[in-house]
RNA sequence: GGGCGUUUAGCUCAGCUGGUAGAGCGCCUCCCUUACAAGGAGGAUGUCGGGAGUUCGAGCCUCUCAACGCCCACCA
């Protein structure tokens, strides 16, 4: 015999309290340990490692979510589910903090070297990556502590090494001199992702180059003018008439005399500005490729600081200088020297760094490189063969297309926190080698850049479950993974490469799905940034309102097509409500459980309301399970709520309220009571896992597992499917409805007990008769008196309703008004009507009932009866009130 | 320039394979009925952006126009 203490229980849902003591038992009882030796089919997710230097923020919060959503589901659904929590190590992000920290002290990070300076970044690394991780146990993250991964850790630098040699065995890592994005303020390359281009007002300025030993010049439009002191040619296009006869004459750069060429090349856009281009190669990728085309040789005037070069080539006046000023010091130059010819306002594109928002300098610089195009083609056949795909679809498109026009990708940066290069050269010779480790550390010295963040993270399925040893125990159980979790955001940094690489090296999609989820935005449709100010914490949110409840509102908000979401604080209102509901139903439930037995349902006993709330929850069960599995999120929160707070609450409480004052209903009302808020919870635990494990452990229920968190998910049963019982519950509620309706229309008060006339026959009235206890109570009814259709005498002075054939008649002397009553009827009539015209306009349609699926033709007909049968009913009843 | 998305009740948005529109919030009425006022009961509100087409039938499919938003590429 089981007893709750109810004084335990108070009538508000204690969130905070309440989580933290069942992240704590989950944690006690390791529940989110896989086991790879399991028999278990395996189910297993790696978390996009946050940034080290991150704290938690809505996308990690729907994200994370997202992902224990799957995970709990899977694992209570006979899987073994592993779900791999890690960080990654954020070169660029990483080094400008500790950076930043080290200017407070005065100090560069050259004061340092690079051994003490790369050992303090360790010392923060290792005291922040637990933070962001404690955050994500905030949110109820049941990913397994055990299996923590870094992406500058032993195992991922190995696997690191290890493709990265691989790749240039192959040949298709390669160093080479390109023309970079240069992040002066970061003093590193940065990949072309990595760029982001801002509109911003500047001027065209017309710049005159004399020709050499003759009369005229050529006049060149540029948005840089202090970049002529690096020109090496003026291009012109070969079909421009105006020019013909210059190309092959030279041309004397202004300020500094320095001879150029005028050459002609396709490039050159006839249109633009003058039709002339001054041709820079060392700084910008376009003249860069023209330059090549013509053997022409670059010159740098602009160093990795982004100042002018102290060279012969530059001005005096505007050597050391830095880039920007260079140009207001050359444009007055020009001015003066009267080769500026106009000036011509413009609007631009400028490329910044992602990272600090600095004006990226195009630079001609020595790099490694990554040939991604060999690479991408079991990448671009995967989505063919139908190994990968993308929920929802619309983003395979955005995939393919991008890994069809791959570029290649520049992997080196000139920083300090990261994978360091495995390639080392001779102290003398200068020889190269590349190898995972250094051949003689005597005569050998390694190459001082490191590799892009996303050379790691692009390996990060591989390299946390064990790869290269693909013997590894967790490789062979848990290789490849089920899906990806993430934003559209990062599709092409980290997905793209993270599927490049798992073709590569294990020969397998990395996952089978992609789920992408919309960005997280504020109530303006704004994204969230610190800069705005517009951020909404997490953790805020969950102080406020509980981790269940961000997780539920979060949730639901989500839409299969993925859009993006707007979250303002109130939101959360609706999980919390939610989360209060569950909390006090469970309470009502546990209140009223006083003898309660542990023996099953007894299914011989149960009332139409039992089998139509078991009906009900049987099949919401076969729903949740759909839309799971379809990653329909949303729709899951949806239906949860739906069935729990209108149907389970709002109904069978209700009706639960009446049985269990029935002394022979109600054991089995408890059991049925008790039964399906287990299974209810079980059904929720995915998306609100603490309250329904709080819940489910003071539930008196015998229980196979001690956690709800490794209990069975409720499927679909046919032992729970009352479809008979289930359409005559809605007899019920209509009848109740109409009950209430009239009294709200009549302004009858509560207190007032009404009395009741059915008329009615056959199966109708013997569903009447089964549920008069229901009637009385919900609909606060008095009597109920069946009555021939010929007494309908009463019918003057009353107000009625029409449920199914059968007429309720609610006889009320003084207290309602006939003129309103008839109004009241004809409103209906009105409605009845109106569907019926139109369901006739189809039927009478000829077309329509050759077309239309027979089942809809006849639906329509019986639909039509039946209006029919209303209609006359109410007809009726007005003409009686009328006489 | 190329691609994608959005436009549905006052607000925020759902609506899967076409069968006469839904939720939450807000609003109006009533109610502290012994789980819950973070609650209960009842109610009002939409020519589904405009136009055309396909169909027996269109919020959903096709075309077109419009507005807003995002991504990619980038001409000095």
């Amino acid at each position: 015999m089981a007893t709750v203490d109810i004084d335990s229980i108070p009538a508000v849902y204690d969130a905070k309290n309440t989580e933290e003591e069942i992240y704590k038992l989950w944690e006690s009882e390791d529940a989110f340990k896989a086991d790879s030796s399991s028999q278990k089919p395996p189910y297993s997710i790696v978390i996009p490692p946050p940034n080290v230097t991150g704290v938690l923020h809505m996308g990690h919060a729907l994200d994370g979510t997202l992902q224990d959503i799957l995970v709990r589901y899977h694992r209570m659904s006979g899987y073994e589910t592993l779900w791999v929590p890690g960080t990654d190590h954020a070169g660029i992000a990483t080094q400008n903090v500790v950076e930043k920290n080290l200017r407070m002290e005065g100090k560069t990070r050259f004061d340092l070297g690079r051994e003490k300076f790369v050992e303090k970044t360790w010392v923060w690394a290792n005291e922040h990556k637990s933070s962001i991780l404690n955050q994500f146990k905030r949110l109820g993250a049941s990913f397994d502590r055990s299996r923590e991964r870094f992406t500058l850790d032993k195992g991922c630098s190995d696997a690191v090494k290890e493709v990265f040699v691989r790749l240039y065995e192959k040949g298709l890592i390669y160093k080479g001199a390109y023309i970079v994005n240069w992040c002066p303020r970061c003093q590193s390359a940065i990949s072309d992702i990595e760029t982001d281009y801002e509109t911003e007002k500047s001027n065209l300025w017309e710049i005159s180059y004399p020709l050499k030993d003759e009369p005229g010049a050529i006049v060149v439009a540029t948005t840089r003018p202090e970049t002529i002191y690096g020109d090496v040619a003026i291009a012109v296009n070969p079909t421009d008439y105006k020019y013909k006869d210059l190309v092959g004459k030279t041309v004397c750069i202004p300020l500094t005399g320095r001879e150029i060429p005028i050459i002609a090349d396709d490039y050159v856009d006839k249109s633009f500005g003058t039709g002339a281009l001054k041709i820079t190669p060392a700084h910008d990728p376009n003249d860069y490729e023209v330059g090549k085309r013509h053997g022409l040789k670059p010159i740098w005037v602009i160093d990795e600081q982004g100042k002018m070069k102290t060279c012969e080539e530059v001005h005096p006046d505007v050597q050391g200088l830095d880039r920007f000023e260079a140009r207001e010091k050359t444009v007055g130059l020009l001015k003066l020297n009267n080769s500026l010819i106009r000036i011509v306002p413009i609007e631009h594109n400028v490329g910044k760094c992602q990272r600090c928002n600095t004006t990226i300098e195009p630079l001609l610089s020595e790099q490694w490189f990554v040939k991604m195009e060999p690479l991408a083609k079991a990448a671009i056949e995967a989505i063919d063969k139908g190994e990968l795909r993308f929920v929802p679809e619309r983003w395979t498109k955005n995939y393919l297309g991008w890994m069809t026009n791959i570029r290649d990708w520049c992997i080196s940066r000139q920083l300090w926190w990261g994978h360091q290069i495995p390639a080392y050269y001779h102290k003398t010779t200068g020889e190269m080698v590349v190898a995972k480790e250094n051949p003689d550390p005597e005569n050998y010295v390694q190459d001082s850049d490191v590799m892009d963040t996303w050379f790691s993270s692009g390996l990060w399925p591989l390299s946390t479950l064990g790869w290269p040893n693909t013997e590894n125990p967790d490789f062979k159980k848990f290789y490849p993974t089920s899906v990806l979790v993430t934003g559209f955001d990062i599709i092409f940094f980290w997905v793209a490469r993270m599927i490049v690489s798992g073709y590569e090296f294990s020969g397998k999609a990395p996952f089978s799905t992609v789920y992408i989820h919309g960005l997280i935005r504020d109530e303006l449709g704004q994204k969230m940034s610190k800069s705005k100010g517009n951020t909404i914490d997490p953790v805020g949110i969950i102080d406020k309102y509980g981790c269940d409840a961000l997780r539920f509102t979060l949730t639901s908000l989500c839409t299969y097509g993925g859009q993006d979401i707007k979250i303002s604080d109130e939101r959360f209102e609706y999980g919390r409500n939610f989360a209060n509901k569950i909390w006090n139903a469970s309470r009502f439930v546990m209140i009223n459980l006083d003898g309660v037995d542990n023996k099953p349902i007894d299914f011989g006993s149960l009332t139409i309301a039992d089998k139509w709330i078991l009906d009900k929850l049987n099949k919401t069960a076969k729903e949740i399970n759909e839309n799971i599995e379809n990653y329909r999120i949303g729709e899951t929160a949806h239906t949860l709520y739906e069935f729990f707070w209108n149907s389970y609450c709002d109904w069978y409480v209700e009706i639960a309220k009446i049985q269990l004052n029935d002394e022979k209903l109600k054991a089995n009302t408890q059991r049925v009571l008790l039964y399906v808020l287990d299974q209810t919870l079980r059904l929720l635990h995915p998306i609100m896992p603490h309250i329904t494990e709080a819940i489910w452990q003071k539930l008196p229920l015998q229980k196979d597992e001690k956690l709800l968190m490794k209990s069975k998910f409720p499927t679909y049963s046919e032992k729970l499917s009352f479809e008979t019982e289930a359409r005559e519950m809605e007899f019920v509620f209509e009848t109740i409805k109409s009950l209430r309706n009239v009294r709200q229309a009549f302004n009858i008060p509560v207190s007032l007990k009404m009395n009741i006339e059915i008329i009615s026959e056959g199966k109708e009235e013997e569903i009447f008769k089964d549920i008069e206890a229901y009637i009385k109570r919900l609909a606060r009814v008095e009597g109920i008196k069946y009555i021939d259709a010929k007494e309908g005498e009463g019918i003057k002075q009353s107000a009625s309703a029409i449920v199914g054939n059968s007429k309720i008649i609610i006889p009320l002397k003084d207290l309602i008004d006939i003129n309103s009553e008839i109004e009241r009827q004809n409103k209906k009539l009105e409605k009845i009507l109106n569907e019926k015209k139109s369901l006739l306009g189809r039927v009478n349609n000829p077309k329509f009932v050759a077309n239309a699926p027979v089942e809809l033709v006849n639906q329509t007909k019986e639909r039509i009866e039946e209006l029919e049968q209303t209609q006359k009913a109410i007809e009726e009843l007005v003409e009686s009130l009328k006489i």
